[in-house]
DNA sequence: AAAGAAAGTTAGACGGGGCTAAGATTATTT
DNA sequence: AAATAATCTTAGCCCCGTCTAACTTTCTTT
């Protein structure tokens, strides 16, 4: 193996990119939709939500109160701060989307399920916006998409 | 808040479900890459091309060769092993057709750079193949991709 | 063939996010 | 109002993947 070329370890890139894990905004997607559902988001929900131990989701519920995305009282609840209501519903329109642009294409449900549960944390704002445009387009094509869901079939 | 209801700390699901990680997902693609363009990929590449620490490279370039993904020797180098070449290729494949169908909506370089970097390593085969047929289906429609891409403009 | 430079490795630490076990608090039964 | 059940919290641990610092090996120069 040759060598000589520029080395050196190079610098770190600083993590301000996405602000927020995907964990965070799982745990906001959930949240919010608990509230949506049942009027309140307990632990115990959260941690049956997420398939995560009660203890798990304390710590991160702390963790969430301290970033200011919600406000937490010990033993008592919780509620989205205005940061974390945002936050939580554009993960939740990134999630929507996905899931019927990929229900669109003919994909089963819980193949999108899986799918969107990962992607839904790593599209931007342009490319919601190009889906979003697409899937409109798309709609108004059943011809088309007709042919993609035979030809995706196997 | 209201109590009664099953408890209980769920079961935890086993991590059999994606038998590799994201990071083994890129690392391998990266190394693939590096050998189709200079013919060998050296700890420091990798490190460059990830944009990591070379002692972070060395973990893991260890790490996949305990789970027969490469085989790596000691201060000389590494290859693919075919599993390895497998995944490498796969993962590739999802790039570059999410690549070429974010490419036809008409979005920017780096914002299809960054949110494929994402998505690749969510895509399940069937999506894979639903997306591919949308792809040729949709290299067929300019006018639709047009108006797409209008629409999307913000 | 030294000496210096580049590349690679090891050791030890760290943060994120998960877990279990045990204890504290709150709600429900009796 | 006890007693019991459900929920929540804390403490301590673990794994993953990263880092820095120091050291070793290999390559390139001279």
């Amino acid at each position: 193996m040759p060598r000589k070329q520029t080395t050196k370890t190079p610098p770190r890139r600083p993590d301000s990119d996405r602000a927020h894990s995907s964990t965070v905004e799982d745990y906001l997607e959930r949240i919010l939709e608990l509230i949506n559902t049942k009027g309140y988001a307990r632990v115990v929900d959260i941690a049956e939500s997420l398939q995560i131990s009660q203890a798990s989701v304390t710590n991160m519920v702390q963790k969430l109160d301290a970033e200011g995305l919600l406000n937490y009282e010990r033993y008592r609840g919780m509620i989205l701060t205005t940061a974390g209501q945002t936050l939580a519903l554009n993960i939740t329109r990134r999630h929507q989307l996905l899931t019927d642009f990929l229900g669109l294409l003919g994909l089963e449900d819980n193949v999108i399920y899986r799918d969107v549960e990962g992607m839904e944390h790593h599209i931007s704002a342009p490319t919601v916006r190009a889906i979003e445009a697409l899937t409109e387009q798309l709609k108004r094509q059943p011809a088309l998409l007709e042919r993609v869901r035979t030809a995706a079939q196997q």
